[in-house]
DNA sequence: CCGAGAGTGGCAGTTACTGTCATATGGCAT
DNA sequence: ATGCCATATGACAGTAACTGCCACTCTCGG
């Protein structure tokens, strides 16, 4: 069956998974809108069904729990910046690739400004969310690694990048938060490259 | 009035406020027994306050939630391995000074050994605990900062010195999370030591 | 056009967690 | 010793997250 002509993959996918697809991502935003006006404690799954005018038994064929809703709205900005790591020139350090990754993936017209910071906020204020996140970005530390791996050497699999990975993870988390905690002019890559230059990992440079 | 006769302190503490603090650890213990015993999810708040004869009412008045729980167990190896790193001498380096004080902290006879393996086993097969745990590595992130800060320069609120604690902090985790999976010779200090020294950061040798 | 399978809704039930009030218990001054 | 006060505790009701179950519907392939 034409494999050949798969622009978009609209023939090769049903009509009913797309209506699948929108209904989580319909979901997701209709929980971010609650949980940006109100807050993340005061929006029940009541609410967020409610406004998808699904049922509510629904909304768990979707998410298992509340605290994913986290990870299905930031995962987006993970593979765009996975992505866009992998599609650094390799003559870039990592400590310049990564940086330059951060600005690609949270680039001004690829996704609001605006939103990423009310979404850095809302993990910064909400514990829930906040140990979600947080040990989904340690969790995601072998997918970087992966990464890093083709980039240099190219072990994967190796404690060295697992551990670099870590700690590059975190130093993301942490320059970007900076970045979206005051407004000021630099992107949150200059945040990014600023945390990993005190970190002064050598292995940045290779 | 006499605070020069303070050898365990039994005159300053009421006999109340010893009777709450062994009602805490009761709760945390019938908890560490119940959860090792048939898991977490299978033991219920009423099972743990049942264990110690409380309402479940007042198990919430000693910890804010059930995945807290986890910070009280593993509470005390944090303080022993924070207070042990201050105690080291200061011509160490950072590496060794760090593995040095997880052997310290997690020195048998100070601690079970086998209790410490079961808590890092509950912790990597339990996600909620896992979650919390990770969370509690990264906010003590600031008062490992203070230590290390006391150790090199001095500034306890700087962002280099931040950073370097997160890193630290990544490597102990799963230093100590290899030495729990496999039971072999070395401690675990050995294993984060390894992990430190993967990471190379050249300010561990400060 | 029809039958199979997947998506959905409703419902009942468990459990984590909270507010409230009455009761009990220990600490302290008299 | 006694009575008062603060604080700890217990009982109860209530909310909300989550799950299993069953019936219904809708879609897709034949």
């Amino acid at each position: 069956m034409d494999t050949l002509v798969k622009t978009t993959e609209p023939p090769s996918i049903g009509l009913a998974a797309r209506k699948k697809q929108r209904t989580r991502q319909l979901l997701a935003e209709a929980a971010a809108e609650l949980f940006y006006e109100r807050g993340y404690d005061a929006t029940t799954i009541d609410d967020i069904a409610a406004a998808v005018e699904v049922s509510p038994r629904t909304f768990y064929r979707y998410f298992p729990t509340k605290e994913d809703l986290v990870v299905a709205l930031g995962e987006t900005s993970i593979e765009s910046f996975l992505a866009a790591l992998g599609a650094r020139p390799p003559e870039e350090t990592l400590l310049t690739a990564v940086g330059a990754a951060v600005d690609d993936a949270l680039a001004p017209g690829w996704v609001d400004t605006s939103r990423v910071r009310s979404f850095m906020a809302l993990i910064r204020d909400t514990p829930a969310f906040r140990a979600r996140w947080v040990e989904e970005a340690y969790d995601n530390r072998h997918r970087l690694a992966a990464v890093i791996a083709g980039r240099t050497d190219g072990d994967p699999a190796g404690l060295r990048n697992l551990l670099i990975a870590g700690a590059i993870s975190m130093a993301i988390n942490t320059g970007v938060q900076c970045w979206a905690d005051q407004d000021t002019e630099p992107g949150p890559g200059e945040f990014v490259h600023r945390a990993l230059a005190e970190l002064a990992l050598p292995l940045l440079a290779a």
